[in-house]
DNA sequence: AAGTTATATAACATATCCGTTAAATGAATA
DNA sequence: TATTCATTTAACGGATATGTTATATAACTT
């Protein structure tokens, strides 16, 4: 598994996304973002596992807390292959489109 | 399952994004997409499956061959998704950090 | 030291993923 | 029509994902 496999993968669950969402807001422990949700703290802390070895959160323990927070630097190179491709992929259709109407011209 | 799991699930998996690749340099079929790989023909075509699922890409039957193409747009939700996120949380960020040096300056 | 609180880990069930090979389908060709 | 080619679907196996509950650990509190 290399970076991107890790993030993209860590990004397609809605409940790891609405964790980000809830760090986004600020930092917190590991009870306050299990408590929204409807399924077990065992669980969040295995989806927090996941977000933490795509390195889009750190943790701290705090006490007997564990306070986590966002690493943002861990969507850029997600972001820059969205990016790059999405932009490419759009300029390559473009470039077919273009090639197709003027195929089309001469006739 | 909505768009977002479904894209960053697909864009999740070396194998569906090397094929992404390939077909941003133009349209392919099924069996053409197939060789470069080690994995058996039906595995393409699962990893196919996904990415359509995903709306990544089309596809047209054109005699006994099935003919892929990218959907660009499908990358959009992502990518903004992704954007924003990334901005906010390094905005986030910023204004934490100037939030802790204001909190220091008083001292 | 004993109890409480916060979190992690273990053990388990179920579902999905990802690959395989073999058989089915659909379309072109002999 | 029979054969061949391109692709999909079926059936299977093993690995991984995601949830559960029960138990362990680590740090505060009394």
């Amino acid at each position: 598994m290399n970076m991107l496999d890790h993030t993209f993968n860590a990004l397609a669950d809605p409940t790891r996304r609405a964790i980000l969402a809830r760090l986004a807001q600020g930092e917190a422990t590991v009870g306050e973002l299990a408590k929204p949700f409807a399924i077990s703290q065992p669980a969040i802390s295995r989806h927090l596992k996941v977000l933490e070895k795509a390195s889009l959160i750190s943790n701290e323990r705090q006490g007997k807390h564990r306070r986590c927070r966002l690493r943002p630097e861990a969507l850029d190179s997600a972001a820059t292959w969205l990016e790059f491709h999405r932009r490419f992929w759009t300029g390559s259709l473009d470039r077919l489109d273009a090639h197709l109407k003027s195929e089309k011209k001469p006739r």
